[in-house]
Parts: C-alpha cells; sequence; structure tokens
DNA sequence: GAGTACATGTAATTAGTTACATGATTGA
DNA sequence: TCAATCATGTAACTAATTACATGTACTC
C-alpha cells in the first residue's frame, strides 16, 4: 500500500526536511502513536521518491563541512500525495496486538501469573494516557485553526488519549472478573 | 519476535489442528481483531516449528484419498509457548493506524472533502462495533469459566467492542469540530 | 575532551502480502 | 455437474527490524 511513502510525502509538503527530520517525526509526541519508521527504512524510501520524481533536493552545508540534503516536495509529488489523501479506504479488519493475544490464551496461566501481566499493562497503560493527556492540557486548551498542522496534531493526540483511555477500562474490566467474577455471573454491558 | 509462532503454538496447544484450520482460527469473530495471518505465511511456519521439535504431526486421510496434516503440540512447544505467554513486556509504543494518517494531515483537503471521509469511516466503526457487540449478546449472556477457551475469547471480543466503541465516539468529535467548531473554541475534555 | 545530538547510509534478516498452482470433498 | 469449501504448498515481492558503519557539530 506504500503507506510509508505517503507518511513522507506528507511530512515533506508540510516543509523541506532532511531524512533525519523525518526521523524526528516519526518519533514526535502525535505522530509515534500510529506511525513509525526507522531511518534504515527511510533513507532508502527517500531515494526511492526522488527516483520517482516525487521529491527533489538541495545540499545544505551545516557548520564546515556536514552535507545535508533538505528534500522539498515536486509538483508531481503533491499530487500523488492529494490523490492518496482522499481516498476513501475500507476500515482494517486486524489491529494486531500481542498483548491481547495472550489475553485470548489466558487459560493456560493460572489467576496469578495472568493478573501480573494486567497489573502491569494497566500501570504502563495509565502512565501513558496521563502523559498524552498532559501535552493535550499544555498545547490544546483552546481549538486550532482549521488547514493548520496544529488541527492535525490535535485531532490525533485526540484519538491516542480515547484509545488509552479505553485500553486501560478494558485492563481494569479483566482484572475485576479474574479478582471478582464468577462464572455464571450476568456480564456487565459496555453500553 | 516471532509472534506468529506464539499464535500458532496456542491454537495448536488448545487442540491438534491442520494448517486449515489455523487460518480459519485467524479469521474467526475474536481472533481476527488483532491477530491474522495467510495461509502462505502459516504453511511454512509450521514446517519450521516442525523443525524445531515443537510440534509433530500425524496424517489423517480425509474421505478417499485427501490427506490432511494433523498437528499437535509437542512437550517443547508447551513449554516454550508457556514462557512466551508469561512474558512481560512494555507495551508498543505505536499502533498504526492509516486513517490516523490522513487525519494528520487532514489541513491539506478541505472541509467537506475531510467530512466525506470521516463519514464513510463512522459508517464502517459503527457497523463493526454493532456487530461485535451482538456476538457478544449471543454468545456471552453470563460469565464463562475461567481456564476455559471461551473466557479468552470472551475478553478479546469485549476488548474489541469498546476499541471500535472509542473510534466512533472520537469520529464523531472530529466531525462535530468540523461541522461546529470554530478556532479558540475551549477543547471539550474527554474525562 | 567527552558526551550527545546531528546526519547519512548499507547489509542481513524477519514479517507479511499477493499471486501462482494444484487437487479432493461435499452438498445442492 | 457445479459451486463452495477443504486442503496444501511455492514464488515473488513489499514492509519492517536489527545490526553494521561512518563522520560532523555543538555544548558543557
Amino acid at each position: 500500500m506504500r503507506n510509508l511513502k505517503y507518511a513522507i510525502l506528507g511530512l515533506v509538503n508540510r516543509e523541506p526536511m532532511t531524512g533525519y527530520d523525518i526521523k524526528k517525526a516519526f518519533d514526535s509526541r502525535g505522530l509515534t502513536n500510529f506511525w513509525h519508521a526507522e531511518h534504515s527504512q527511510i533513507y532508502p524510501e527517500m531515494k526511492k521518491l526522488l527516483a520517482e520524481g516525487l521529491v527533489e533536493y538541495e545540499t545544505v552545508i551545516r557548520g564546515e563541512k556536514l552535507e545535508t540534503k533538505l528534500y522539498e516536495i515536486t509538483e508531481a509529488g503533491r499530487k500523488d500525495f492529494h490523490d492518496w489523501l482522499r481516498d476513501d479506504v475500507e476500515i482494517e479488519r486486524t489491529y494486531k496486538d500481542v498483548f491481547r493475544l495472550r489475553t485470548f490464551f489466558n487459560e493456560s496461566m493460572n489467576k496469578e501469573e495472568y493478573l501480573t501481566l494486567l497489573c502491569s499493562q494497566l500501570r504502563q497503560h495509565t502512565e501513558k494516557r496521563d502523559m498524552l493527556k498532559h501535552f493535550i492540557d499544555l498545547d490544546f486548551q483552546k481549538l486550532p485553526h482549521f488547514n493548520t498542522k496544529q488541527m492535525g496534531d490535535y485531532l490525533v493526540l485526540d484519538g491516542a488519549v480515547r484509545r488509552e483511555k479505553t485500553y486501560v477500562e478494558w485492563l481494569e474490566h479483566c482484572i475485576d472478573i479474574f479478582e471478582h467474577g464468577k462464572a455464571g455471573d450476568p456480564v456487565k454491558p459496555i453500553y
């Protein structure tokens, strides 16, 4: 599906960037929650985009002699990116999650072992939720302007908080069942 | 991380299965939400597990002459699987999601274009949420017994419903902003 | 002078998808 | 007899991770 291609094109479409800048963007607060790539994947992909004529670069010297490649998007790149962006696609049937896979097989653990895992996950997801919530409180007291990158940043951060909040609630539900549940109890409706 | 290896071992640990059965399990109601593999990945992996001595198989004839391989887990396989199952790991920093990537770049669309995408996603995630909810209502009126595979099935289905419910709420929040929001409005707290 | 951040690449391996390829069984 | 399902594989390609490899710039 060339998703990495469009993630990079989208970033370079915002402003000219080096490969290193792309990598930093993939590690940033908002984006790292739903997309990521290592530099070993980024540099070859940028060479490919160059060969396809979707980006071009200018060599910029930093300091005395450090050569850096500042990439910017071409007209062809912009068109390709815009076509991808507007593409209405089917939702993914699978969002892989290794901890849920372990939960699927919880029958092969005893209650204490599984509860240990649940509590560790709960601690980590709670921390992450609070951190993300803190980022929103810091940067987004007020709704950003439309057609700015701040709006995108806000919407995906909001989505990440919701996702973590729900993960925490699910873990608490699992813990509740393993601590207090009895077979045959009516299941608690989610809504 | 060999996650596919352990997904397969976990299934074969429940009961002897063919490669085809594994594929069906990966397509089933609960599991398909958080793990999946094509048969072209499954069969070579099962050969590998065989070579590693973690499974063994018996050839079973179906009908007149159709040979099928019924795999079962070995003692070594059971130990390897149990060690993996109890392993307390760090949560993943990235859960990739292409639609959120598009949202991150929404600045390059006009309101109508992005709203079209949002509404399509909303319809699909609402349908999926309702379908998953229906599965729970059908199969899990009462809490299953502990240490049965039904408990694992229930917990991950419950997690999938929560995930879809939250996705729907996030999409509604995005739609609300793009239909009624104005820059500078106070952001609605998530909780 | 040392440590961290900046900066760019390749190699080897593992993971996953799509296409190619074949054949038997079952039920309408 | 036709279609769907059962059943098993390989080939080619794309995607992603981990390790290898090198050198500059900035700040303390």
